[in-house]
RNA sequence: GGGAGCAUAGCUCAGCUGGUUCAGAGCAUCUGCCUUACAAGCAGAGGGUCACAGGUUCGAAUCCUGUUGCUCCCA
């Protein structure tokens, strides 16, 4: 603990952290202590701390360390994954700089430049949640493209195929034309976007007039196929076996029929694009259309389009309305809201696209994947989210894998120079297995081309709690033995299907089992107008900057008072406020007890402070239990920090605080040191590093090099007296109701007081004339069987307290403040007996609530006939 | 358009299978205090027709139906 006297986080922050590494605490290496495993769900290697991260990681966090002092050998396995799309832009984008273009380098100098980037900035993320206090076992880091994690990801990629779970097609998918490769249907994010629909005229071939198709997109009618109507609208019967031409080109396409059109959009007519739209596609194959595509890879159009050619896709089409427009073919356009599909990785407008693609089928391994979550095996956490991840499962379409990329595993499929190809772990593999299919001895392991693009990233996420453990190669290592299945997953709810869902199937095909027993799902981090935080609104803090001003164990605090499970939480920094205030106060109540000298001669005079507070801490002890069992970790914390600063602070402390500049008993010193030693326990998990700074204090005196905070042992259950925390908590009414009475009079605190009782409830109040005399600065504590005459009074559960003051009592406003509680009482009664009078009620309820009633009742009447007697005296 | 969820104090949220004074917590607010651990604090206090309308029940914030408003997922 610093000289300063003040609380500053920054000044022990770093060096317990230093010091838990040097001392390999975070470390875990399989032993005969039951395993404790989190998998970090990977973050984005070229990312940056988000507050998602800090709520995620802090989660995380507080879970291993609880486990690691509740005698678990506890693992946290941190990594980053490669994120293939957004790093390859990155890494193009540097290139670009350096005057150096993708396609004029080759794969493997690209990867090299890719690496060397991956070096240089890949680690920032993971450097950033060691200021967060994360016990990660750094040598454990993995990354989802180390050597033995990629081999993981083609082995899968084999052995899927083998069970014929992997094709490759042709298909419509979402092309992503600014990082120029096919994502997933989850990848793509969906968005209302205003645009205006275009109303343009077809010519009828044989000139006998136009029909009037609306569209959003006119650039792509260079790529129409046919006009399609429904065979049951009147309004186009002269159309049938027509043919008419396509603006601007002329070229000629046939009136289809089908009944798919609806006739109340637009004007009936709908244009046919096979190539660029999904539904387009599939009533092009039905009706055995052409496909012309008239886009290129970057989203520009080709010499298809015969015109605009190389125009970027948003340029064309404002130029072709307006080319419409001089060619007299645009009838009008209007305003029109509709779902666009946007990239998660680029941003940019989603072109469907038909290509070439590798797929990997999802039905079968779905089926167990829904069974796991439905029958428990793996619990969701809240579990509101069964019913999501039920109807994705339920309704799983097949998964794209393949990426047009190069940064990932490049996908073991090798070609032969008759089109045919293998898939095979290595080319001498493919090259076997290929002179195999073909017996042709001229082939030559030159001729085999291997695929050029990568399997998804998500191809090796999902493999993630098995390869980190080198699960895939080694099934049977010790390790993978030891901590899987892990325990819990903390991720967000937004990544059930791409990521979670896949883990489980991943982990039900290589291994039969579940890859974690929970999955906590956390909210979205919101701003606190409830926007999502994101860059463009620049409403994120920044959380290494919060970490600076609030300290790690502030913005810890902060962020899991705010979090809720499974609900968005609105962040607001005065919760890292409260979180450091919190910090402040423990630091503060340090101090104090630091301070006290202790005298031997002296007699122990708080024993009843010490046994409540004693009982108080293990009925504490048990409540936080229940809530880190449910998962309701900002219960936990809530329920911490009360126990701290209201019992502990507020209570406790004041109870057996000494006289200032007096010295303390032994007794009281040394409980109150040990209750100190247990608290920094239950702290530990949220705010590790005050706690353990506190800890070396020399209070505790000597600790060995390794007996820290971290890896100490949480405090066991103990017993709790009922009876003495409820008497606690009238001696606490008690307490309350003469700070009150000095407020309202105006009595300084200095000035001491003279309280009587006349006890009817049966509580020895000469235990507590210590406790009360102190916390209310009373003088004269005396117990009496007739109520004192010109004493303001009050009632403690059933007994009545007097306290004599030397200005007069106010006659007048006691009878009021007596009949206004009279009045509510006698509601109250009636309320209670017209329940008991009611038979049905008698009959029907449960007897101890019956039970209850009647105790309510005679709790009331005892009251009402104090009131009325005290009512009574005064107007006698 | 289909599915799910939510609505409780100024804000963020608890409130389990209806029944203890059930209407709560934290923060914020107001009042009084620089009482030598802490003003990043102490002591008090106020604040809600539990979205709205019906229903079931001896009894509803809690169960049912409808209405309104919001959120998310899918098409």
């Amino acid at each position: 603990m610093s000289t300063s006297g003040k609380y500053q986080p920054q000044d022990f922050e770093d060096k317990w952290y230093s010091y838990w590494l040097q001392h390999k605490f975070f470390k875990s290496v399989p032993d005969e202590r039951e395993p404790y495993t989190i998998v970090i769900p990977p973050p984005n290697v070229t990312g940056v701390l988000h507050m998602g991260h800090m709520l995620n990681n802090t989660i995380q966090d507080v879970l291993i360390r609880r486990a690691r002092m509740s005698g678990k050998n506890a693992c946290w396995v941190p990594g980053t994954d490669h994120a293939s799309i957004a790093t390859e832009a990155k890494v193009v984008n540097m290139l670009k700089e350096q005057g150096i273009s993708k396609k004029d380098i080759s794969r493997e100098e690209f990867l090299k430049y890719a690496y060397d980037w991956k070096e240089k900035y890949g680690g920032i993320i993971l450097e950033q949640l060691k200021k967060l206090g994360a016990s990660c076992d750094w040598d454990r880091t993995a990354f989802t493209m180390d050597p033995h994690m990629s081999e993981a990801v083609i082995d899968t990629f084999i052995r899927l195929y083998k069970k014929g779970w992997i094709y490759r097609g042709i298909r419509m998918v979402n092309w992503d034309p600014q990082g120029k490769t096919a994502v997933s249907d989850e990848e793509v994010i969906r968005k209302e976007v205003n645009q205006e629909l275009y109303y343009i005229n077809y010519k009828i071939a044989d000139g006998s007039g136009h029909l009037t198709v609306a569209t959003t997109r006119p650039e792509t009618i260079m790529a129409d196929t046919a006009i399609c109507v429904n065979p049951n609208d009147e309004r186009y019967f002269h159309l049938h076996g027509k043919k008419v031409l396509v603006p601007l080109i002329n070229r000629e396409i046939p009136v289809i029929l089908d009944e798919y059109v609806d006739m109340t959009f637009g004007t009936g007519c709908l244009k046919v694009t096979p190539a660029h739209d999904l539904n387009d596609y599939e009533l092009g194959q039905k009706h055995k259309l052409p496909v012309i595509d008239i886009l290129n890879d970057d989203g520009t159009l080709n010499e298809k389009a015969e015109i605009l050619i190389g125009e970027d896709r948003f340029a064309a089409r404002k130029k072709v309305a307006v080319m419409l427009e001089e060619a007299g073919s645009l009838e009008k356009t209007e305003d029109y809201k509709s779902q666009i599909g946007f990239s998660e990785r680029t941003n940019a407008a989603i072109e469907p696209k038909l290509s070439m693609q590798w797929f990997c089928k999802m039905g079968e391994m779905a089926k167990p994947a829904l069974d796991y979550v439905l029958n428990g095996d793996v619990k969701l956490i809240p579990d509101k989210f069964i019913n999501t991840y039920r109807h994705w499962m339920e309704n799983v379409k097949d998964w794209n894998i393949s990426r047009q990329l190069w940064w990932g595993q490049q996908i073991p499929a090798w070609y032969l120079p008759n089109g045919e190809y293998v898939v095979a772990k290595t080319r001498e593999e493919a090259f076997e297995e290929a002179q195999k299919i073909t017996q042709d001895s001229a082939l030559t392991i030159d001729q085999l081309l291997q695929e050029e693009d990568v399997v998804d990233t998500w191809f090796s996420s999902w493999l993630w709690p098995i390869s980190v453990f080198d699960g895939i190669a080694n099934p049977d290592n010790p390790e993978i033995q030891y901590y899987y299945p892990t325990n819990d997953l903390v991720t967000g709810p937004d990544i059930l299907f791409f990521w979670v869902a896949r883990m489980i199937m991943a982990g039900h095909e290589w291994r039969g089992e579940i890859p974690f027993k929970n999955v906590y799902l956390t909210g979205i981090v919101r701003d606190k107008l409830g926007r999502k935080m994101s860059k463009q609104l620049g409403n994120s803090p920044d959380p290494v900057d919060l970490i600076e001003r609030y300290g790690a164990d502030g913005v810890r605090v902060g962020i899991l008072l705010s979090a809720p499970a499974g609900n968005d939480l609105m962040f607001d920094e005065a919760y890292c406020e409260q979180g450091r205030n919190f910090g402040n106060k423990i630091w503060n109540a340090f101090r104090l007890v630091k301070g006290w000298e202790v005298d031997d001669s002296l007699p122990c005079e708080n024993k009843v402070a010490i046994d409540w507070f004693e009982s108080r801490f293990n009925q504490a002890l048990t409540e936080i239990a229940d809530n880190f069992a449910q998962y309701r970790l900002s219960d936990a914390l809530m329920a911490t920090y009360k126990l701290v600063w209201d019992d502990f602070c507020a209570w406790y402390l004041e109870m057996i605080k000494p006289v200032y500049q007096h010295p303390a008993d032994r007794e009281t010193f040394t409980r109150t040191v040990k209750f100190f030693e247990d608290i920094l326990k239950i702290l530990h998990p949220f705010m590790p590093f005050l706690t353990e700074e506190l800890w070396h204090d020399e209070l505790f005196g000597e600790r060995a090099e390794n007996d820290c905070c971290i890896v100490a042992q949480m405090p066991s259950f103990g017993e709790v007296n009922t009876q003495l925390l409820n008497e606690v908590e009238v001696v606490k009414q008690v307490v309350t109701q003469i700070r009150n009475i000095r407020n309202q009079k105006q009595i300084s605190p200095k000035e001491a007081l003279v309280l009587s009782v006349k006890v009817n409830s049966g509580i020895s109040y000469n235990d507590y004339k210590n406790v009360i005399g102190k916390l209310a600065n009373v003088s004269e504590f005396t117990v009496v069987n007739e109520a004192v005459d010109g004493a303001a009074s009050f009632l403690a559960h059933t007994d009545e307290f007097f306290v004599p003051l030397s200005q007069n009592i106010d006659a007048a406003a006691e009878i009021e403040r007596l009949q206004k509680e009279q009045e509510y009482l006698l509601g109250f009664l009636k309320s209670v007996n017209a329940k008991l009078s009611n038979e049905r009620f008698v009959q029907n309820a449960k007897p101890e609530i019956v039970q209850n009633e009647q105790n309510k009742k005679a709790d009331a009447e005892a009251k009402l006939s104090i009131i009325e007697k005290q009512l009574k005296d005064l107007a006698g």
